[in-house]
RNA sequence: UCCCCAUUAGCUCAGUCGGUAGAGCGGGUGACUGUUAAUCACCAUGUCCGUGGUUCGAGUCCGCGAUGGGGAGCCA
């Protein structure tokens, strides 16, 4: 009895009569007059386990004390218990103490909103719901490997700081060692060439770029890593560091992207609902009553594919009315997004070939001339959250697109020279981690579900 | 960044017509042989976000600021 076992694992394989060791960290204390309850939970699983101690105990006046958030190491004898509410329990024999709480432990043995607890980021994982949301993003991210890993995808970590700053995918944040109370100035101008790099960085806002390299010698690879935003955005959505998954594949086009796109999903719901049921019942109970329902619908649903040209004639048709307008050459809304998933299709669909002027210079010209080979998976409830496109493998063209939106083909020599030599048709999407967590989970700010969020005015922890 | 809303006990909130503040939970003490966010009894707890103003008097009305939330834009 000298190997510690996991609470799970207790709860799960554990036979009566069997003795164990836990560790783990008490979530209530119940004291009656003959017996203390204590439910403990060592983060395996949202569940704790009943331990029941009773008199005998050296240390009993102290057990029957013990503050929530205790820190504690128990050993005793599985039991059938004769009480409701649970099928297992451990009688005690030892009671260790590793690491009291007192009364001024901040999570009470109530609902706390999720706003008091960001406020306290560095304990609430100990609540039931950010135990179950982080073991589930746990998870989610361990199976995204696999998926890839099976079929065959190379894992390529791009780089975190960059000198690409010429995406147009958002604001940069500037790395430099340089003194910012007196930075070296060329002309009036900060003088880049003597920082650290010896020009101007910043971290990555994607690894798509360097991802469709690795795809020109690896065909079939993917990122998944950490991404920054600089932008001043306020909302549920967004965060200023997020992490994205970005698979990209040689000899592909949109359709093959799309293909991938829904397997993608498919599996991860699938995974989800069948690996991590305890916490998916506890959000489909405590957080979006509607969640296992419409996770299960979207893993055996078959996705719709529908041209750009098509949502907007159905949007005009629509017998509502939008706040926005729809109009060929206008992107859509969210509202717009919304209504086709939800009430035109009524399960995920794929918008495909949007204009041009809408969309980025990497995304390969259609033979009209005037769309491109660009896709968003929308979802219902929460409307895009995939977005990918087939690339401009073609070099004037890509060229063309580039001085058309202002970008000096030569600060992007790199990028296109996989054009020039042994350039094939080659597609890719991105995906935001974290707003799969949201889909996957029911929650709602995306500040729950990351350890600790970066947001404008807030890199607490 | 823009628009809207909120801020009162440790937490979640109520507070009427402007008259000096309450509940539940949590905490403390006690009771209870098996509880399940235990139950019961008693006890304690306030810079009413800050600041300036109106008023005999402001938690309450007005201005400014801070913080939080929701929505928008941008996007992942």
């Amino acid at each position: 009895m000298t190997a510690r076992t996991r609470v799970k694992q207790a709860l799960s394989e554990g036979r009566p009569g069997e003795a164990l060791l836990l560790k783990g960290w008490a979530r209530t204390v119940r004291t009656g007059k003959g017996v203390t309850f204590i439910s403990l939970n060592d983060g395996s699983t949202l569940a704790g386990i009943q331990v029941v101690a009773e008199p005998e105990l050296a240390n009993y006046a102290e057990v029957a004390a013990l503050g929530t958030g205790s820190a504690l190491t128990v050993t005793g004898v599985l039991q059938e218990s004769p009480a409701a509410g649970q099928e297992l329990e451990l009688k005690a024999l030892s009671v260790e103490v590793v690491g009291a709480a007192d009364q001024e432990y901040p999570m009470q043995k109530k609902r706390h909103s999720f706003e008091y607890l960001r406020t306290i980021a560095h304990m609430r994982m100990r609540s039931n719901t950010f135990g179950a949301v982080f073991r589930v993003r746990s998870a989610l991210a361990q199976e995204v490997h696999r998926f890839f890993a099976e079929r065959g995808f190379l894992y390529v970590h791009t780089p975190i700081i960059t000198a690409n700053d010429c995406e147009g995918a958002g604001e940069l944040f500037r790395v430099t060692t340089l003194d910012l109370d007196n930075p070296p100035r060329l002309e009036g101008e900060i003088d880049f060439a003597q920082d650290f790099f010896a020009k101007a960085t910043g971290l990555t806002v994607s690894g798509q770029l360097e991802g469709e390299l690795f795809a020109q010698a690896f065909s079939d690879i993917y990122t998944f890593g950490p991404t920054f935003r600089a932008e001043n955005s306020n909302t549920a959505r967004h965060a200023a560091e997020f992490w994205m998954i970005e698979p990209e594949m040689a000899f592909a086009d949109l359709s093959d992207d799309a293909d991938l796109a829904e397997a993608f999903l498919k599996r991860l719901c699938r995974f989800a609902l069948d690996n991590c049921d305890e916490d998916m019942r506890f959000f489909n109970a405590q957080i979006d009553k509607g969640l296992v329902e419409r996770i299960e619908g979207v893993a055996q649903a078959s996705f719709a594919r529908m041209d750009y040209g098509e949502a907007i004639e159905r949007l005009k048709k629509a017998p509502v009315s939008f706040q926005f307008p729809v109009e060929w050459g206008l992107d859509l809304q969210s509202e717009h997004e919304r209504y086709l998933t939800e009430q035109v299709v009524g399960g995920p669909v794929f918008i495909m070939n949007y204009p041009k002027d809408i969309k980025a210079f990497y995304m390969r010209l259609n033979d009209d001339g005037r769309t491109v080979a660009a896709m968003d998976l929308l979802v219902p409830k929460v409307g895009e959250i995939i977005g990918g496109s087939q690339r401009e493998e073609r070099l004037e063209p890509l060229i063309g697109r580039m001085r058309e939106v202002g970008i000096e083909p030569d600060s992007l020599s790199w990028y296109l020279d996989t054009r020039r030599w042994g350039s094939t048709p080659h597609a890719g999407f991105g995906l935001g981690f974290e707003r799969l967590i949201m889909y996957l989970t029911g929650m709602e700010n995306i500040r729950d579900v990351i350890p600790f969020p970066r947001t404008p005015r807030h890199a607490e922890f």
